[in-house]
RNA sequence: CGCGGGGUGGAGCAGUCUGGUAGCUCGUUGGGCUCAUAACCCAAAGGUCGUAGGUUCAAAUCCUACCCCCGCAACCA
């Protein structure tokens, strides 16, 4: 029986829509399985998408469309993306099909039945954004994950407990060092299990976007027991038809992203211990993609699309860049540039020249037929390519299955690749071509054997990262669909005496600057024609978290109608007191005359304004927003600035002088 | 004492766990070659490895203190 692996992307949550980020992860797995599969293991790769909770419900209420069909929509996008990029997904499970509402069901009623469900009462505050229930105190106050405003809701739970299960963990995690990949993010978990753990809330009665408790339909399942499920659930666990879970769970890797390792090292296999289920056999960890150093994020407008890049340069272009440039486990960066640099050096420069280079030389001087390397005619030189070429298989190898894809290509492009290019230069081929002396003619078919065998294994060595490309020089090679080949055999003088090469190509053709700006541009025109979806998922979040200075925009082009400006009462008032708040680096309390009254008003100003600079200023503040608490202190109202990205903020004012209490339209 | 990441030639980074000639890519300068996608090869310049102490025969690496940068959160209504 084949050895079998089983590896799985988190599923991606259908509020935003698929980016690079989504991608990076997928692609990291997609060259694993397509590794294993090569290496002979009976592999199966699972991805899909996350489509409960409340978050989907508003947003898909603001965008006057039903949940489902909101995330039907969003799920097409990114198995539409998937089969576009190549990813040799096995399975692609949604969390919205019955076979999995019917697994999660299964398995909330076996943890139920072992004991590990109880009812209880939750009143607090609740983080819609992070679907949390967060430990802090007073209506609307701040998420501590991500600083939202939270709501206040009692309700009765089906709460789990988790906190039995804090000492089995630990020992778990101690027992199986591997179970966490990086060590840090290990290291990470273990502190915060240490730290305690207290039972987990897991049902909602808030909303219905969600799939229904067994017997007490008018509770929802918590949406991250429902997505962690998928893993088990998309291999038919709770089904008819468990064949496909009893093969291939547990899962070998579970590929995820930093910001969900809490979920996924602590939760997970809590559910799974008390279901008396096995534990996945490792966790891995990637970090964030920044772009141009800075976190990609909607409100910077930074998030770079997968289809540009696909579009102008290829996915073999993408994957290759993602996995050589970005230290596995760490935060990397993309750009435009960086990106260019990497595919002309490497991929342009690098094997595509060494594969056109070769090819050529051997269709000139042997008629297109893969010339024996002659015994007699052989150097130190022939064989230290050789020795390059295993050295590059066993490094390359042992760096793929430690997940450092960055040393792996490394190990082949300047171990392999490099040297290979060097000893070209060094024996002159095209020298030798001139002479036709038998001695001569056997050093050329020495030379070029060996290049053309080095190529060989430097093709299928990239093969998991790059797979179309070296597939195509795989078919310039003469050797055939590369799918077929098998990575564990692959050895130096497998390319046979007088393979005929196919048609030589170029196969990355050079980039040149216009490239980038090509892709710069076509990302601005994205970022333009999006805007409508944009606002839906503002609109999407809570009310009170959409600041007004950005308007709520209800028309298509992203326009407000004069009613909607109607509805912001400016005012001109003037500071009276003004001090910093205690422990605060950013806040200023101000007590503003609005002609009427004076009002308390908090201003995160204080990095460019001394209070006594403000006192006796006119300002216009923004009288009727609804106040809010701040540093303990209430607010009530907002003073208008202008706030450049990254500079100080300048109050609004006025050149002329105007009366207290003056209304602005 | 909020959490985290980082400070290594001009740029970007590896190396730090497991001390022992400071490495890679890009860039710069000079040279070579002409098979190849203006590519490839060679050579050179360029680093007190953030600072100060300590441990050691030996420190980028271990220990202590400090400085600086970047995220995130607290506080941007």
């Amino acid at each position: 029986m084949a050895k079998k692996f089983y590896i799985t992307t988190p599923i991606y949550y259908v509020n935003a829509r698929p980016h690079i980020g989504h991608a990076y992860t997928t692609i990291a797995c997609d060259t694993i399985a397509r590794r294993q599969r090569m290496l002979g293991f009976d592999t199966y790769f699972l991805t899909g998408t996350d489509e409960h909770g409340q978050k989907i419900e508003r947003a898909a209420l603001a965008a006057g469309k039903t949940p489902q069909q909101l995330t039907d929509e969003v799920s097409a996008e990114f198995k539409a993306l998937w089969d576009r990029m190549g990813i040799t997904y096995d399975d692609y499970i949604r969390t919205t099909s019955d076979r999995h509402k019917k697994g999660v069901q299964e398995l909330f009623r076996l943890l139920r039945d072992k004991g590990h469900i109880y009812k209880g009462t939750y009143s607090g505050q609740y983080c819609i954004f992070d679907e949390l229930y967060v430990d802090v105190v007073g209506a609307g106050a701040p998420c501590p994950e991500c600083g939202r405003p939270t709501e206040t809701v009692k309700e009765e739970n089906y709460f789990f407990k988790l906190s039995n299960f804090a000492d089995k963990l630990l020992k778990h995690y101690e027992e199986h060092p591997e179970f966490i990949y990086p060590e840090a993010r290990r290291n990470e978990v273990i502190g915060f299990v240490k730290s305690g753990l207290r039972d987990l809330s897991i049902s909602r009665s808030t909303f219905s976007w969600g799939i229904p408790v067994p017997d007490d339909p008018k509770h929802v399942i918590y949406v991250w027991l429902d997505a962690l499920a998928n893993y088990i659930t998309a291999l038919g666990y709770g089904s008819d038809d468990p064949k496909l879970y009893e093969n291939f769970w547990p899962a070998d890797v579970q590929m995820i992203g930093k910001e969900i390792v809490r979920f996924h090292c602590v939760y997970w296999p809590a559910f799974l211990m008390a279901a008396g289920l096995p534990l996945p056999k490792s966790i891995v960890a990637h970090g964030w993609l920044l772009f141009e150093e800075s976190k990609m994020s909607k409100s910077r407008g930074n998030i770079v699309r997968t289809e540009t890049i696909l579009d102008v340069l290829g996915a073999d272009a993408l994957r290759y860049f993602l996995l050589r440039e970005v230290v596995f486990g760490q935060d990397g960066s993309f750009s435009f540039d960086a990106l260019v640099q990497r595919y002309n050096a490497d991929l342009a420069n690098g094997l595509g020249n060494l594969a056109s280079r070769t090819l050529t030389m051997i269709s000139r001087y042997f008629k297109g037929e893969v010339p024996y390397p002659s015994q007699a005619a052989r150097t130190t030189g022939d064989d230290a390519i050789r020795e390059a070429a295993e050295k590059a298989i066993t490094e390359s190898q042992q760096f793929f299955s430690d997940y450092k894809f960055a040393a792996a290509l490394e190990s082949i492009w300047i171990g392999l690749i490099a040297k290979v290019d060097k000893y070209i230069v060094e024996n002159e081929p095209w020298a030798l071509g001139e002479k036709q002396d038998e001695e001569s003619r056997a050093r050329l078919a020495t030379v070029l054997y060996t290049s053309a065998e080095a190529l060989r294994i430097a093709t299928a060595l990239a093969h998991p990262v790059m797979p179309e490309a070296t597939a195509r020089i795989w078919t310039q090679l003469g050797l055939g669909e590369i799918k077929d080949f098998s990575l564990s055999t692959v050895k130096w003088g497998q390319l046979k005496l007088g393979t005929k090469l196919g048609e030589v190509q170029p196969v990355f053709p050079r980039a040149d600057k216009s490239v980038i700006e090509r892709m710069q541009k076509m990302e601005e025109e994205q970022r333009v024609a999006s805007v409508e979806a944009e606002v839906k998922t503002i609109a999407a979040e809570p009310v009170a978290a959409v600041p007004v200075a950005k308007p709520v925009a209800a028309l298509p082009d992203g326009k407000i109608s004069i009613d909607d400006f109607a509805k912001v009462e400016l005012r001109v008032g003037q500071v009276k007191v003004a001090e910093r708040v205690p422990k605060a680096d950013k806040l200023l309390r101000l007590e503003v005359d609005m002609g009427t009254e004076v009002r308390q008003v908090l201003a995160g100003i204080a990095e460019s304004y001394e209070p006594e600079a403000l006192i006796g200023r006119k300002v216009v503040i923004v009288v009727n927003l609804a106040p809010r608490k701040l540093r303990g202190l209430e607010s009530n109202g907002m003073i208008v600035a202008a706030s450049p990205e990254g500079g100080k903020a300048v109050l609004a004012s006025f050149l002329e002088d105007v009366p207290v209490g003056t209304r602005l339209k």
